[in-house]
DNA sequence: CCATATCTCTGACTTTAGTCAGAGAATCCA
DNA sequence: TGGATTCTCTGACTAAAGTCAGAGATATGG
């Protein structure tokens, strides 16, 4: 396998070369590890909780970073008034003032190594690392089953109904959200959602059609990540928690405009069927797979 | 300019992702640092001196490095013969072992990232990671005037001259290397080498012409740097030489055959004029450019 | 052959990074 | 309302990473 290879060694190089640009945290008169927590403070401010997933860091360890940012006057922690245990950070002037240094250090290495290259050569790297981009985060995408009234699901399908609302002449009116929430729990169904940096990026979901069968519904993958095999792995997933569940068959239905979703349909085993349900008004062309 | 938001972006995503890669290196009971070093020496052994510069490591703790890694087994380090300030390190058959261990670690992590993707989607992200490779080398590519017969010039022009023998009916015969090496230094003349990891990738020189031309010769790109605007930088450092020394006019001939090399003269605004020498016979084609 | 330079090593450090157990305050849930 | 849980902090560590000033052996150029 090519792409083995070219990985590897694109990573070597980027590494050597590029990893630099991570160092150019070094020469600020602060340890990397400070550096990178206040350059992940930012300036919106973040909570300590988030700060330590973000940046995998042991709880003891962060607290101290922060109280050594916190003495230097870059960061001040308080309690989150909504929960006293939580504590929020955000930077102070001066911390600001030292992220924005921050910040225009590392705009200036991603410049320098621009600055070689010619427009043309410029534009292809640019485009390069923009699908590379899009792939590895893709690649890199979280699969995991939640209950579909919890917070990532109500995100995702809220993103899901905002669109179908703008794509749908007369607009789409969804179910209430806990409506049915149970059929797409186990024993009788299950609902997925996708993650990356910790925003839903696509969800979906089975549920009981009868006993055989299950079907798959509300299928979303968010705007800027199609193209990139995100709808066929969910669906590969959401096809795995169906035998899970002892389905042996899955169905689903979807409408006519949507083509490259039919077309992942058709690369995915599916074939089209009569409509089993008039239930859907959205709904114009129907799909059925056996789970082998 | 987007291309530097896509720099930066991509470099976010990837080291938080992919940066694992060389956290692969962990779990190996041997700390990074360690791990690092070994993987470097490699099946072939390295200069103690070499790895310094690689790694850029402070000479003693390169030392104390080896030294652990020699307690443990794994190296060998001993004098160079030819020199016996310097020393060489090689692996020991445990050494060999730990480093295939590391081999396997990581090309583990490098299939497991791409497992996720479909067939299609792991052509693109070779595709991309290649171009973007190309490019990232080509940018960091070091070029510097060197004495025409150092090694860094020999080796490159060795392959340059080897590749003419392959690509000429009748093959090529070279001058004998420091044939002229006078005419390609100060206050003459200039040589440049650029230089990735080390290898030579590309070479030229301005020779005198008449007392306001310089003449670039022997300028070469190794074949898997081409398309990636090397020849069109290294022609600039060039002309800058070419200034330094006082010429304010470059001449310079080639073979209609180079049909790459040709447009990029054009588009470094060189026109074709007369043939200005028989002294070539394997140019057909002759070009100038004033110096601004 | 001698002054100078190069290369690696040793000793004596400091700083950074990271771990682990448990305390204390706040919140949640039955 | 009390027990379990969550969140952050403190204390007490260890290991890794890195720095600096020389010492000692070897080469090199005039």
């Amino acid at each position: 396998m090519g792409a083995v290879e070219t990985v590897r060694r694109f990573n070597r190089s980027y590494t050597q070369r590029i990893g630099v640009l991570e160092q150019s945290y070094l020469g600020t008169g602060r340890p990397l590890g400070a550096s990178r927590l206040l350059f992940e403070v930012g300036p919106d401010g973040a909570a300590v909780r988030e700060l330590r997933e973000r940046l995998d860091l042991d709880s003891g360890y962060l607290t101290r970073l922060l109280a050594r940012l916190a003495d230097e006057g870059l960061v001040e922690v308080r309690p989150d008034p909504a929960d006293r245990r939580r504590r929020a950070v955000t930077l102070t002037a001066v911390g600001l003032t030292a992220y924005r240094e921050l910040d225009a250090r590392s705009e200036r290495k991603a410049r320098s190594l621009l600055e070689p290259l010619t427009e043309r050569q410029r534009a292809r790297l640019d485009e390069a690392l923009g699908t590379a981009d899009l792939l590895i985060r893709a690649a890199t995408v979280h699969l995991r089953v939640v209950h579909p009234v919890s917070d990532a699901a109500t995100t995702a399908l809220g993103e899901y109904y905002a669109e179908l609302d703008r794509r749908f002449p007369g607009g789409f009116v969804p179910d209430p959200p806990d409506q049915g929430a149970d059929a797409l729990r186990a024993p009788d169904g299950a609902f997925v959602v996708a993650t990356s940096d910790g925003a839903p990026v696509a969800c979906g979901g089975v549920r009981r059609f009868d006993d055989s069968t299950g079907e798959i519904k509300r299928m979303w993958v968010a705007t800027g990540w199609r193209g990139a095999g995100l709808g066929a792995r969910l669906l590969r997933r959401l096809e795995d928690e169906a035998r899970r569940l002892g389905y042996t068959r899955a169905v689903l239905d979807t409408n006519r405009v949507l083509t490259e979703a039919i077309a992942m349909y058709g690369r995915a085993g599916y074939r089209e069927i009569e409509p089993y349900s008039q239930d859907n008004p959205y709904a114009d062309a129907f799909f059925e797979k056996t789970l082998g």
